[in-house]
DNA sequence: TTCTTCATGTAAATAGTTACATGATTCT
DNA sequence: AGAATCATGTAACTATTTACATGAAGAA
């Protein structure tokens, strides 16, 4: 399986324990979305992917007449994440406003305003 | 002009100085790649788009029969620049995998390689 | 002469966000 | 009753990368 930016935030977080997309999404934006963000349109269809490729496994578990699909991890998916955890690979991207401003502070002839 | 990702990484660089998409690529790979990135696809087309606005003015400078097209800044550019610089608007993402590493460390039931 | 760098540009593919559709449940 | 939250999913849009085409100049 080749993995995608959301991969392993979704194979991580199905380790700690069985979580529905939605769950996902929430624990992502209050946390994980500071080093690493995700999105509905990335959560949903890669949670069926992990599931072709037998990752993660789901269940339907309906909250009353809601419907409801909770998804937990595989051996499989064990041994995969392991061996992410274990590689070295550090990729790291970033867009930073602030440092690209400070990066043009002096780019353009001073106006004096604090002098 | 709605600005785009590398709008404000080459106004700032045409700012510094005169210079071409060719220079302005090997300078971001260089250096500002490290806080926001920028691929010749986004380079030259926007470019092109800020030369229409008036924000930079291209000359075309030949070397030997080599096309070349150097850009300057304009006054309306620097304006426009300026204020960037003056705002205070900090759109900050990143994706650090050895941070997410971290995070999932303990997802796993501990396999003792180091007990 | 061959390799590297200079130089511009874009098509195609990939990646990612946003906004909506849909509707039940729970909280105030 | 009304608002917020739970819940899934995707279409359309926007953004971005990659790889290629093209070819001259300079260095080894």
């Amino acid at each position: 399986m080749q993995p995608t930016a959301v991969t392993w935030v979704l194979l991580g977080l199905v380790a700690l324990g069985p979580r529905t997309g939605y769950e996902i999404k929430r624990i992502v934006d209050r946390s994980i979305r500071h080093f690493w963000a995700a999105s509905y349109g990335q959560i949903y269809p890669e949670l069926k992917r992990l599931e072709e490729a037998g990752w993660i496994a789901g269940d339907d578990a309906p909250r009353g007449g809601r419907a409801r699909r909770v998804y937990r991890i595989t051996a499989l998916g064990r041994r995969a994440l392991r061996g992410w955890l274990e590689g070295r690979e550090t990729r790291i991207e970033m867009r930073d406003e602030s440092l690209l401003r400070l990066f043009f502070s002096d780019a353009l002839p001073r106006d004096y305003g604090l002098g």
